[in-house]
Formats: structure tokens, sequence, C-alpha cells
DNA sequence: TTGGAATGTCAACAAGACTGACGTATTTTC
DNA sequence: GAAAATACGTCAGTCTTGTTGACATTCCAA
């Protein structure tokens, strides 16, 4: 393939964190990072019964409180009959509400209950208490490029729904 | 949660980049673009019956050619049932090769084959594109940095695993 | 007012992870 | 040399989470 070699001999230095071995580096890094950063909430809802996709509902929900389905759907990326298990189970156990809409009733608004925010507390706490030592050991400025370079290895819809929830608070 | 407010206000400016709310950013930074980082290869490996797990077999063995059935399991945190499956349609679709180990007879060292290092290439060639995009858009501090706050993220052993590769080339 | 579009639910199925149990070959240890 | 440990493969069963297809309800526009 054409684009195997990314290293540009004639630019010298300036591109040298292009080569494929550094690239390689952080594809892996990423995928070993990923582990870390799920590995805290799946110990949690292990016993629960619960998993990721519920954690993620509830992620979700908590940042938009009475949001739809269909919002959460584009959000989250599965299709609605996905979602629909997790939230019905989500539900039966008195953790979500789902409020039929005043203006058009075919939606269903989707709030955490106490019981729902407590996990939501419990779950980010602990994410966010890895995120923070990685943070603290890293630094700020590691932490803006981090954010850029993230933000620039996102699909384009899915920075869109990014920055409409970063700016949306 | 005594952890909910990591706002020192004491120490001001300088903890910013630690509030929760930056914390919650970085969180759903982390899930989006993980969603991009596995988008490609997940595009070309839906038409060929294979799945992600199949993707970082194929990944990995690539990168430690030779490597053991038990060395894989360890890096990529599955159990070997669940490889096993995985590794068995690659080996009867002729991508991956099990040879006997000639010092252990015990261990199966695992290669790519032609046709397996010819996926690795189409697999990786997309996933290094969106990587060299996301690196070239952010340029080379924020991709030091970007490195940086991963490998604090990762728990101990995936950072050993990850060290233990990214030097062993 | 009626037919299409949008929203959400139920049912059935597949991939891929898991546990547990078992078998085999080989190596290590006592 | 016998017993224990290791490396690998496999069968069976379960769980989570994704998929498609069919269907009910509601809204809106022709």
């Amino acid at each position: 393939m054409a684009e195997g070699h990314s290293q540009n001999i004639s630019s010298g230095q300036a591109l040298l964190y292009l080569t494929d071995e550094q690239l390689r580096q952080g594809i892996e890094a990423m995928f070993f990072a990923y582990r870390g950063f799920t590995a805290d909430p799946d110990r949690i809802l292990e016993g629960l019964s619960y998993g990721r996709a519920h954690h993620r509902a509830i992620h979700f929900i908590h940042c938009a409180p009475g949001t739809t389905v269909n919002n959460l759907l584009a959000i989250l990326g599965v299709t609605k009959q996905s979602l629909n298990r997790v939230l019905r189970t989500l539900i039966e156990d008195g953790l979500v509400k789902s409020h039929v809409g005043r203006i058009d009733k075919r939606e269903r608004h989707l709030t955490l209950t106490e019981a729902g925010e407590a996990l939501e507390q419990q779950l980010s706490d602990a994410q966010r208490a890895r995120m923070r030592d990685a943070y603290r050991k890293a630094g700020p400025e590691a932490v803006a490029g981090f954010k850029t370079v993230l933000e620039a290895m996102m699909d384009d819809e899915m920075k869109r729904a990014y920055v409409a929830l970063r700016d949306g608070r």
C-alpha cells in the first residue's frame, strides 16, 4: 500500500512523530488506555447484572435529563431495539423514568430517578478518579494535547455530538 | 461522595483542569474518540464475517510474530476459549499459522501467513490513516501530551505490556 | 381525512465475551 | 520414575449487547 511509509525524509525531524512506528504506538496506547478507562465502572457493574451499555445510557441521561430515546440513540450509535432492552431493565429496576412527551406524545423523555443518580455518582466517581490521577500525573499541558488529539480523532458526527454536550452545559 | 468536588479553590488556577466538568469532558472525549478509532477497521471487517476480536488478534500477532497463545491471552485480556474461537477461524481461513514450539512442544507459536499480513496491512493502513490525520492536525506537542495521558490512564499491568511492546521493537 | 413518516416496543437471532469441566501432551519437580 | 504443574484445545451453557423484522401509536401534511 502506498500509504505504508509515512516517513517523509525530506522534511527532516519535523514529522518524526508521524512515522508508522509512532502511529502504531499511538494505536496500542489507545487500546490499552481504553481498557483502563472502562475497568473501574465495569468492576462496579459486574455484580449488578448490568454492563457497559447500561453505564453509557445512565451517563448520557444524567448529562441531558429529559432527552428522548431517539436523541440517545444518535449519541450512543446503536439501534433503538438494542437501547430499548437496556432502558427496559433500567426502568424496571427503578433507575430511569420515562415520561410521555407533552408536545409530541410519541416521544419518551428519560430522566434518572434518585437511585439512578446515586448509581451514576458511584460510577462516575470511579471513572473520574482514574481520570483525575492520569491528569494530575500528566499535567495541564499534556491534558490539553490529549484533548486536541482525541477531538481530531472523532468522526465529524461524533464531534458534533461531543461539542454539543460540552458547550451545552 | 467526598471525591465529588475536586475543585480545590485554595490552590487557584493551577488545578482548573482537574474540575469534575473537565474530567467529564475528558471521559466523553475518550468515548467518542474510541468510536472513531475503531470505525475504519470495523467497516473493513464487516463484510468478511470477522469482528473486532479478529482484528486485535491479527494486530498483536503481527507485532509479535511467533508469540504463544498464552502470551496473546495476557495481552488481549480475554479467556482462552474466547481467543480460541477467533484463532480457529483465522487458522481455518489461512490467515494465521500455528507452529508447535521447538523448545517447549506444548506451546503453539503464532504467525501471520501472507494473506494474514495482507489483511493486517489493509486494516492498519486504515487505522493509521486516521491516526496520522489526527496527529497532523494536532501537532507534535499535542501528540506528546496525548501519549502521556494515555499511559497514565492504563492499569499497571497493561502499561507493562504496552511498554514491552513499545520498547521491544 | 387519510396515508406516510416518526417514535418507540416486542420477538427472535447472532457475535463474542464469560465460566466450568474435561482431555491430552509435555515439562518440571520431588 | 511418579506426581504435579503447565500449555493448549474443546464441549456445553450463560450473559451482554449488538442486529433485523414486524407492529402499535402518534403526528403531520397533502
